[in-house]
DNA sequence: TGCCAGGCCGGGT
DNA sequence: ACCCGGCATGGC
C-alpha cells in the first residue's frame, strides 16, 4: 500500500475506534489561540480552568491581554502550569496582533496562510505547534498540526524516520491527504486521542487499535 | 508516588 | 545545527 492510502487508512481506523473529536467546536477564535498557548506540554483539564479564570474576570479579549498587567495575568492562568512564561507569551501574541493587525483576528487571518505562518513564529512563544494549531482550529485555515503524539505513533510503526523534523512530518501528512480543513482538524484530535490511550513515552501498544489493523509498532523511540 | 500532559526558548557545545 | 535544562500545575 503506497503512503497516501496507507495515511487515509489509518485515519479511517481512528475515526471508526474513536468517533468524531470535534475539538474547539463552540469557542471563539480567540479562546481557541489563548487555549494554543495556555495548553503546550500541559494537560487541556488544566487549560479549562486557566480560560474559565481568564473568562470570569473578563479578559478573553484582544486589548484586555495587551494591556493587563503580566502579573495579573500569571496568577490568573496558574492553573495551566509554567504559567509566568505563559503569562509573558499571550501578551507577546496580543501586543504583536495589535501592532500587525490593529487587535483583528479577522484582518489576521485574512493574510496569506503561509506568509501567516511564518509571521507568527516571529513571536516569541509561538512554536511551529502552536503556530499551526492557530491557523487549523481558530483560523480554519488548513495548516496540519504536528505533535509529541503524532511523531512518537508514526515513528514507532516506523512510518516516518526517527530524525523526522517537524515540518518534514507536517508535509508527510499534507502531501498524503486532500487540502481539507475538517480533515485536518479531525486527523490531529485523533491522533491525540489514540497517544493518550496508547502511546505514551513508555509504550502500550497491546491493545492499541491501530496495531490490530495496520500491525505493531516499534516497542521503542 | 512518580509519571505524564495537545512545547518552546536560550545558552552551551 | 543540534542538545539540554528550565519552566509548574494537577490527575491518576
Amino acid at each position: 500500500m503506497d503512503k497516501s492510502r496507507l495515511v487515509v487508512k489509518i485515519y479511517k481506523v481512528l475515526l471508526k475506534a474513536f468517533g468524531p473529536q470535534h475539538w474547539w467546536p463552540g469557542d471563539t477564535p480567540l479562546e481557541v489561540i489563548v487555549g494554543a498557548i495556555l495548553t503546550q506540554n500541559t494537560n487541556w483539564t488544566n487549560v479549562e480552568k486557566a480560560i474559565a479564570n481568564l473568562k470570569a474576570a473578563s479578559l478573553l479579549d484582544a486589548k484586555r491581554l495587551k494591556d493587563v498587567r503580566i502579573e495579573k495575568l500569571a496568577e490568573l492562568i496558574r492553573p495551566a502550569g509554567y504559567f509566568n512564561v505563559k503569562a509573558r507569551r499571550l501578551k507577546n501574541l496580543f501586543e504583536w496582533l495589535a501592532a500587525h493587525h490593529e487587535g483583528d483576528l479577522d484582518r489576521m487571518f485574512a493574510r496569506p496562510l503561509s506568509a501567516l505562518r511564518e509571521e507568527l513564529l516571529e513571536v516569541r512563544g509561538v512554536g511551529p505547534e502552536t503556530a499551526d494549531s492557530i491557523l487549523l482550529y481558530a483560523g480554519q485555515k488548513p495548516s496540519f498540526v504536528v505533535d509529541a503524539y503524532t511523531y512518537r505513533i508514526f515513528s514507532r510503526h516506523q512510518l516516518i524516520p526517527a530524525d523526522s523534523t517537524y515540518d518534514e512530518i507536517k508535509e508527510f501528512f499534507e502531501s498524503s491527504l486532500p487540502e481539507d480543513v475538517k480533515l485536518y482538524n479531525e486527523y490531529h484530535a485523533l491522533i491525540v486521542a489514540l497517544g493518550k490511550k496508547f502511546c505514551k513515552p513508555r509504550p502500550l501498544c497491546a491493545e492499541c487499535p491501530l496495531g490490530k489493523e495496520i500491525g505493531p509498532g516499534v516497542l521503542s523511540d
